[in-house]
DNA sequence: AGTATAACCTGTCTGC
DNA sequence: TGCAGACAGGTTATAC
């Protein structure tokens, strides 16, 4: 579910909540999302909480990773006080700060998701990051947008979706950049014109940056750290409204199937 | 280099 | 009420 948007927004919460806790036990009750040793986590403290797309990535002392990736489903819940498990709970966390205890669960309907532990100097070396292409608000700046869209011969919402071109975009953030751009799905990347381009690469920033502000979409099942929806799906200009009017023409947007995935467009401004 | 499809899983919704 | 089918924010392997 989570695209970079509500990545970050957890990301944030676990730095902002967890950094300098000491994981001080750690139950697994399904030991196959996990790779690697968790149990070597124990007794360490979390440093530093990165992000890379969408694979957030949790430093812990004494040289130790963890990265998570939540795919379609997963979610990290800071647990309150007798709070029941989230369904599908596969890892409970239990952090000591101090006189707190603080747990967090990680859980995972559908368990396209994973957690890797390995040692922190070679989460540069995983093959999924080795593979993610450039960062927004990073290195992807508007010359190598540019770049990036002058060589590929694919439709262009298949291209913002491609992670080892452009780290984070997922199927909610592409459509609404390509509305707010004015630019049709299916239009081949290498026939947008310049200033289709630029305004492109203007709308996903755009896009990604209020989801940030907004703190991610739940169209259905993304909830942040502490359980609570995020703001932009009261905001979407076209994902899941077909049938209903654009908001610049009234035409009523439509959904079509690219690469496997729905695409929600405005037939008139998108063309 | 690109596409298309299936696969990994469970849940929810729609239509008959 | 039941049941089949479509669909869901992601990624990857495989076959064209």
């Amino acid at each position: 579910m989570p695209e970079l948007p509500e990545v970050e927004t957890i990301r944030s919460q676990v730095a902002a909540h967890l950094a300098g806790s000491k994981l001080a036990a750690i139950e697994v009750k399904r030991a196959s999302i996990i790779k690697g040793e968790i149990t070597s986590l124990k007794g360490k403290t979390i440093k530093v909480v990165r992000r890379y797309g969408k694979l957030m990535v949790v430093d812990f002392s004494k040289g130790l990773s963890l990265a998570i990736h939540l795919k379609m489903t997963g979610r990290l819940t800071l647990l309150k006080d007798e709070m029941e498990l989230p369904i599908h709970t596969h890892v409970i966390f239990t952090f000591k700060q101090g006189d707190e205890t603080k747990r967090v669960a990680f859980s995972d309907t559908r368990r396209f998701g994973f957690l890797h532990v390995l040692p922190t100097h070679e989460v540069g070396e995983l093959k999924f990051i080795r593979s993610l292409g450039k960062e927004p608000f990073k290195d992807l700046d508007l010359a190598a947008f540019v770049e990036m869209v002058r060589g590929a011969t694919r439709p262009i919402k298949n291209l913002l979706l491609d992670q080892s071109r452009i780290a984070g975009i997922g199927n909610i953030y592409a459509c609404e950049a390509l509305w707010l751009a004015g630019i049709k799905p299916t239009k081949r990347a290498d026939k947008l014109t310049k200033k289709e381009v630029k305004l492109l690469f203007g709308a996903v920033e755009s896009v990604l940056k209020e989801g940030i502000a907004r703190g991610g979409a739940s169209d259905n099942d993304y909830r942040n750290l502490l359980g609570e929806k995020g703001e932009y799906q009261n905001f979407f200009k076209v994902y899941g409204r077909t049938g209903k009017p654009c908001l610049h023409c009234e035409t009523p947007l439509k959904r079509i199937v690219q690469a496997g995935r729905s695409t929600f467009y405005c037939p008139t401004c998108q063309s």
